[in-house]
RNA sequence: GCGGGCGUGGUGGAAUUGGUAGACACGACAGACUUAGGAUCUGUUGGCGCUAGCCGUGGGGGUUCAAGUCCCUCCGCCCGCACCA
């Protein structure tokens, strides 16, 4: 009997019908089963999903679906990162209203999302631009402004003086605006600011104990951070314009102290700008270093550039020793104090300012160890610092110390000694942490409920009179800050005193919306307060958190800080909202060119191989196309495929267990042609092969037989096994080895059917181990799971089955086979009980013919048995 | 420059974390079935011998009974960044 292909298209559709008739997704709050929370990187509703989207969905919902058979009450929600600039500019562009624009985008999105079978609760669906989301930001905003986690202060920005808005960093193009290509200015204007500063240690230190995120991660926030213990120091200075009797430095390294050679402020310190004044060369170089670029590939191709002020410095430790203060153009007036103390021995970059200005080299500290120690020296000689830690010489009380005893003698002894009354240094820690500036001067985000009064200064909006809400009538034909041109908005009574004042008019940097959705995802369904304190205390924090690497830094970093802000006013009762992070790699594509040079797309390409040489020709003009190399997919290089395509073409089990299959998850993969044929003939295999089985098999919920044979007992092993195997590989997260596990499965069921003829028990060792090939990949590829589970005669969904306990006697064999090594070399397999014992295995591998030909009647020197592993024999 | 990661067949990758290198898949080759197949099935597929053998995880060296895995060194690629005092 024939039998009909699997057709994707129909049965993925009927059953995503039934799971949505079933609403087998939604999750009750008061479901008391163990919980789970899942969640991946909210979507940017761009317009239409990517590959990449696919990849990271998937992997989700492999998660999700697999925590759901194992019987946790699984939350796994999806929204919308729904504001910012692109809605912004396609309302500039295209006359489009921003709203609009980004609620089609999501429409399309989530219908495209639901082709993939993800098993999401879209009851808990949210868009950070709707009203009902934002009026709890608002809310939360005035509750940190009252806790004092707000403040308002200057900053500088990037002005574009045509567009009359800030630009972030990447938008600014060679010091030029993106779109109006205006020369930008930095501006200073009033700007609202998180103090995420407040938990800067708090951040650094929990670090430690967030073991399920990636070392790759957490290294890059604390370095983020950047904590640095040191000494503010303040020295005298000699020869300064009247109001700089001082120069105050911070160091981390004061052991050093006796190796400086020269003082170096920053261009902008205000020191450099009142000499600057009268000096027309110093002002030239200031004006030079202002105009270098802040990359980092600028800088550090920069050459050490300075300027002699001829002002001197009193050494703190020697009021006859003075060292010159210089303006270099690698002090940075945002770190520290805008200066420092220059020890050209102990630090590449006063090494390489000293040797270009002549300044003296002595060095202070070197290696305690006589070949390290003249080595190092040696190398100071040549021009290399050293910055390890030693032993201190040439600085006197402190020769023969250690780096760590020297730097505490140094500042005992500064922090005593007094200058113009106070204590000339004190420790002080510092953070490169700065705090989180959340003003936009845009339409398209979430206002700041604050109103500005002449006589109350700033007042938050009253919690009555949340949310403040976007007009829709606002017009984005010219430039500047919509919400700033609209002529009524803005102005309102003072809620304190009633007098006419107006509205901030800035919005909140669309971090902040990302910073607390999963928080919003336990109970969007409160209208009155942004989270119910006993739901979000039971779902959070995130069991497994699944997004992409570019978000390593802010998006976690301000989550985790407004977690605790939101502890800190009583939202919820957590510190740390993601428990476990994971970050998948990026979908590549190869790249196609035609002669004239233009990127052409997959969909116009047509591969083919010709004497084992791949080759490309244009679909329709046959043109020939170059073959390129891999690369991230991105419009530019026209390298993308379309989700929507894939899954018309193969449906999306074949996508979403392609994009498991083979490349490691934190993986780059790359999407083929070849692949995705490979994952639909899988599909169309375990389809075949389960109907091949349905016509053999017992009907479900036939009693087992008493007595299993042979060949059923090693189908079974192989099913109990490779369901074990899966299990495991998919709590690591390891989802390209449980694809490779189902293969093997898949395999094993294959050969056997061949041999079922007759032999009743391995039928019914095939029907289990059909059934629980259906429960392996119903994670990965549910809607082809449903089917089989039909076919092999069950009327309940397989989304509602538990997962099946394995036998652990089946998983683990009793006999096991040991490779046996002569001199580390594998020279036979000996086969023993698995509970045997080292004299047993001994015993065994003596007597076996390979032993006993390499050992030519002598005794072995040693045998080596490693249980369960290996034995090697040492002749 | 600093920090992190990686290097395994023609390709993507496995390897129980010091214990049989190459699981699984792609591609390729040969054959079967077929009107046909880019379907399906059966084989083969690291290299050299092609016989019971030797070599082989970027190169070189080391530790060990045993190294893809640990150490040293060199080469190559990728990612991150802050001239942070």
């Amino acid at each position: 009997m024939a039998i009909e292909r699997y057709n994707p298209r129909e049965a993925e559709t009927k059953w995503r019908n039934a799971w949505a008739e079933a609403d087998v997704f939604r999750l009750s709050n008061d479901d008391t089963r163990p919980k789970y929370y899942v969640l991946e990187m909210f979507p940017y509703p761009s317009g239409r999903i990517h590959m990449g989207h696919v990849r990271n969905y998937t992997m989700g919902d492999v998660v999700a679906r697999y925590k759901r058979a194992r019987g946790f009450a699984v939350l796994h929600p999806m929204g919308w990162d729904a504001f910012g600039l692109p809605a912004e500019n396609a309302a500039i562009k295209s006359k489009v209203h921003p709203a609009k624009w980004t609620y089609e985008n999501i429409a399309t999105m989530r219908a495209q999302l639901k082709t993939m079978g993800l098993s999401i609760d879209w009851s808990r669906e949210v868009a950070t631009c709707a009203p009902d989301y934002y009026r709890h930001q608002q809310k939360m905003f005035t509750d940190f402004f009252k806790a004092g986690l707000v403040e308002r202060k200057k900053s500088k920005v990037n002005w574009d003086p045509v567009d009359m808005t800030v630009l972030a960093n990447e938008q600014v193009i060679d010091g030029r605006g993106w779109r109006s290509g205006a020369l930008v200015e930095q501006r200073e204007l009033s700007q609202w600011f998180f103090k995420i500063t407040d938990f800067a240690d708090d951040l650094l230190t929990a670090l430690d104990r967030l073991d399920r995120w990636p070392d790759k991660v957490r290294l890059m926030q604390r370095n983020w951070i950047g904590k640095s213990e040191g000494l503010k120091l303040r020295w005298v200075l000699d020869g300064a314009p009247a109001g700089f009797d001082e120069l105050e430095i911070y160091t981390t390294r004061p052991d050093t102290l006796f190796g400086a050679s020269f003082m170096a402020i920053a261009p902008d310190h205000p020191l450099a700008a009142n000499l600057a004044a009268n000096n027309p060369a110093l002002a030239e170089f200031v004006a030079e270093c202002k105009r270098m670029g802040t990359s980092a590939e600028t800088i550090e191709t920069a050459e050490k550039k300075g300027f002699d002020t001829g002002v001197f410095a009193v050494h703190p430790l020697d009021p006859s020793w003075k060292v010159p203060v210089w303006v270099a153009n690698f002090v940075l007036m945002e770190y520290g104090t805008g200066a420092i103390f220059g020890c050209p021995s102990g630090d590449q970059r006063d090494i390489d300012f000293a040797r270009k200005y002549g300044l003296p080299v002595v060095p202070v500290v070197l290696p305690a160890d006589e070949p390290a120690r003249a080595a190092g020296l040696a190398a100071i000689e040549a021009g290399t610092a050293f910055d390890g830690d030693g032993v201190m010489v040439n600085s006197r009380f402190l020769d023969g110390m250690s780096t760590d005893a020297a730097f505490d003698a140094v500042v005992a002894r500064l922090e005593a000694q007094m200058l113009a009354g106070r204590p000339q240094a004190a420790r002080q820690t510092n953070f490169r942490l700065r705090d989180w500036g959340i003003s936009r001067q845009r339409y398209w985000g979430c206002p700041i409920p604050i109103i500005h009064c002449e006589d109350c200064g700033p007042v938050p909006v009253p919690a009555a009179d949340l949310p403040v809400r976007l007009p829709d009538d606002a017009t984005f034909d010219k430039p500047g800050n919509p919400l700033d041109h609209h002529p009524t908005w803005k102005h309102v009574p003072c809620p304190a005193c009633g007098k006419p004042a107006r509205r901030e008019t800035d919005t909140m940097d669309t971090f902040v919306d990302s910073s607390w959705y999963f928080a919003r995802f336990t109970d969007p369904f409160n209208e009155a307060e942004p989270t119910t304190r006993a739901v979000v205390d039971r779902w959070l924090p995130v069991d497994q958190y699944i997004g992409g690497i570019e978000h390593a830094i802010l998006h976690l970093l301000y989550s985790r800080f407004y977690a605790r802000a939101m502890k800190a006013t009583g939202h919820l009762g957590l510190d740390e909202p993601f428990a476990g992070l994971f970050t998948q790699g990026m979908v590549l594509h190869e790249t196609y060119r035609s002669a004239a040079g233009d990127w052409v797309s997959p969909a116009e390409v047509e591969v083919f191989t010709d004497n084992g040489q791949r080759h490309a020709r244009h679909r329709q003009t046959g043109e020939t196309i170059g073959i390129g190399s891999v690369e991230k997919m991105s419009k530019s290089l026209k390298n993308t495929v379309d989700p929507d395509e894939i899954i018309a073409t193969w449906g999306a089990d074949t996508a979403r267990w392609f994009m498991l299959s083979d490349s490691p998850p934190e993986r780059d993969v790359a999407w083929t042609e070849d692949g995705a044929d490979a994952a639909h003939r899988f599909v169309q295999r375990v389809w075949r092969l389960t109907q091949e089985a349905a016509e053999i098999i017992p009907p479900a919920g036939t009693a087992l037989p008493p007595v299993w044979s042979d060949a059923a007992i090693a189908v079974r092993k192989a099913a109990h096994k490779a369901l074990a195997a899966v299990e495991d590989d998919i709590e690591k997260l390891a989802f390209n080895r449980a694809v490779a596990r189902v293969y093997e499965l898949t395999n094993a069921l294959h050969k056997a059917l061949g041999d079922a003829a007759g032999d009743a028990s391995l039928k019914s060792a095939l029907r289990e181990g059909f059934e629980f090939l259906a429960i392996a990949i119903a994670p990965m590829m549910p809607h082809l799971a449903e089917a089989c589970w039909e076919s092999l005669g069950h009327r309940d969904m397989i989304v509602n089955t538990p997962w099946p306990q394995t036998d652990s006697s089946l998983v683990i064999d009793d006999t096991i086979t040991l490779p046996v090594q002569i001199n580390g070399k594998k020279r036979a397999d000996v086969t023993v009980a698995r509970a045997a014992d080292v004299a047993e295995v001994q015993a065994a591998v003596l007597a076996l013919d390979a032993v006993v030909k390499a050992l030519e009647g002598k005794t072995p020197k040693k045998i080596i048995v490693v249980p369960q592993r290996i034995v090697n024999v040492v002749a």
